[in-house]
DNA sequence: ATGTCACTCCTAGAGTGA
């Protein structure tokens, strides 16, 4: 069971791309990011011409999560309970019917924050309280979870390219990083961490200052198991490679593999 | 802080968000 996280940065704009993507490696379940189109009008048919069954909460020009699965959706939420951001789309999390068992996933896209000035910081905060009383209340549950996305922080010193250049930098920010080992914390595990401890591997390039080539990233999209989900972790990837095409997005996959 | 990209709207380039 291959399950994938990537903020895509604008499905019509990736689509050539995610179609080549989903072709070549067939992930099961993949949690899309920033899909920046609002839900009906979502370039559903190529997608579900390769098999997929799709889950979308979208807006227009902006945000935006959706959640692709070869096997049967359920049924899917579309906001975190108690959200501080109600009109943003921002969460979407679905039921799937695997054989045998299930497996609920989560596709987050927490704020980016802006600056630690803004009030835009301040939401990002609260939208991670949230995220960590609804994590908190699924593990009452003995489940197979995962909840992937881009957490817009990079958790630890290794997750940057460079600790003390990314001082001040509101996806390095100590309060932030507080907020997702508080995650860590209530038992979720960071799946790319558990297989890959040491490796200096990023998810996310800024397309300004030629980052990309002075390799200049920070690894802000995670996918966090529960204990059932981690019990069952295989394998675990970054797809950079994706980085370097023409009109790539600015972050890649995360992939996870669970020996469901 | 910002060398780019993708969105929006009084379809052209300024404003926004990242």
């Amino acid at each position: 069971m291959k399950i994938a996280s990537w903020n895509v940065n604008s499905i019509n704009i990736r689509m050539p791309i995610l179609l080549d993507w989903l072709k070549a490696h067939k992930p099961h379940i993949v949690l899309l990011q920033e899909i920046k189109c609002e839900t009906d009008k979502f370039p559903k048919e190529p997608i579900e011409e390769l098999g997929y069954n799709l889950a979308i909460h979208g807006q227009k020009g902006f945000n935006g999560v959706a959640i692709l699965s070869l096997f049967p959706i359920d049924d899917f939420i579309t906001a975190l309970p108690s959200s501080p951001l109600a009109d943003h789309a921002r969460y979407i999390e679905a039921t799937i019917s695997i054989p045998g068992s299930a497996i609920r996933v989560g596709s987050v896209y927490v704020p980016n924050g802006e600056n630690l000035d803004s009030a835009k910081y301040q939401q990002k905060l609260q939208f991670f309280d949230a995220l960590h009383a609804h994590c908190s209340e699924l593990l009452q549950r003995d489940e197979h979870i995962v909840i992937g996305g881009d957490f817009n922080v990079a958790p630890e010193d290794i997750d940057t390219f460079n600790p003390d250049a990314a001082q001040g930098s509101v996806l390095f920010d100590m309060p932030s990083r507080k907020k997702f080992r508080s995650l860590l914390n209530l038992g979720m595990y960071n799946a790319f961490r558990l297989i890959h401890p040491t490796e200096h591997q990023f998810s996310w390039w800024d397309y300004r200052q030629g980052s990309w080539q002075r390799n200049l990233g920070m690894m802000i999209d995670h996918l966090l198991l529960s204990p059932s989900s981690a019990d069952k972790l295989k394998s675990a990837e970054i797809h950079s490679k994706l980085r370097g095409l023409e009109k790539p997005s600015d972050h890649v996959p995360v992939v996870c593999e669970l020996e469901l």
